[in-house]
DNA sequence: CAGGTATATACTTTTATAGGAATATGATAT
DNA sequence: ATATCATATTCCTATAAAAGTATATACCTG
């Protein structure tokens, strides 16, 4: 890890959909159409936002039939970790955080798409 | 402290110059002078990227004469110093955060600007 | 007050990022 | 083979950020 890799990691880490999107993943492995309904938010947005996150290693892909699962890559960096327990913290506090992890918890996660 | 403040808080890592700015200021204050002869960059940019910095509240600034002395704002948010000691870890790996804290370590703070 | 030093700001150009609309791809079902 | 569903990509526009040049401000000294 150096300082170029590092600024990445908080370049991903600056945008709010992309928060909003770890701070699920953090809880487990989510398909791309429940971010979408979960953030609501446009198909387009939150397949791109994972895309950036993908292209630099936060996050890694797995195809399941017509669904994407995506997930926290495993043996993230150890900074990375750190932000996303950060994260998971403020999400009792923030209110759109919070909201997520609800809509989280209330979702039929065992859906054709998404893994158990 | 919500979710926009912690984008903002990444927004302010998520570039080299203020990364190295504010590991030298973890190790205490320092004027604009200094970082500028230790970070060998041109004076605009140092006086921008501490502009930002102060304008989202990292740090904060005290004139001395002619001189601005610059600090990593008391009582930092918990997320900041917990990545600002991240930062201060990895300086003893990447080759330009050790230089440029080397670089710090052999300078003479007890000049005219710098506090002691 | 004039001149010098340290720092900040304004203006400009270039590049990066975010997001939408439309389209493409890859898999499934009939 | 065609239609459909889920997701990705392309193209476009708008906005933000980075960095440079030039200029302004604030303070100090004589």
């Amino acid at each position: 890890m150096n300082s170029d890799e590092l600024c990445q990691v908080y370049r991903c880490l600056c945008d709010k959909t992309r928060l909003r999107i770890l701070n699920l993943l953090s809880d487990g492995a989510l398909c791309v159409c429940h971010l979408q309904e979960i953030l609501d938010e446009s198909q387009v947005k939150i397949s791109k936002h994972l895309a950036y996150l993908k292209a630099h290693d936060l996050v890694e892909s797995e195809r399941k039939a017509n669904w994407m699962i995506y997930q926290i890559t495993k043996n993230a960096n150890p900074i990375l970790e750190k932000n996303l327990k950060c994260l998971q913290d403020l999400s009792s506090e923030d209110p759109i955080f919070k909201t997520d992890i609800k809509r989280l918890h209330a979702m039929d996660t065992s859906a054709a798409c998404c893994p158990s």
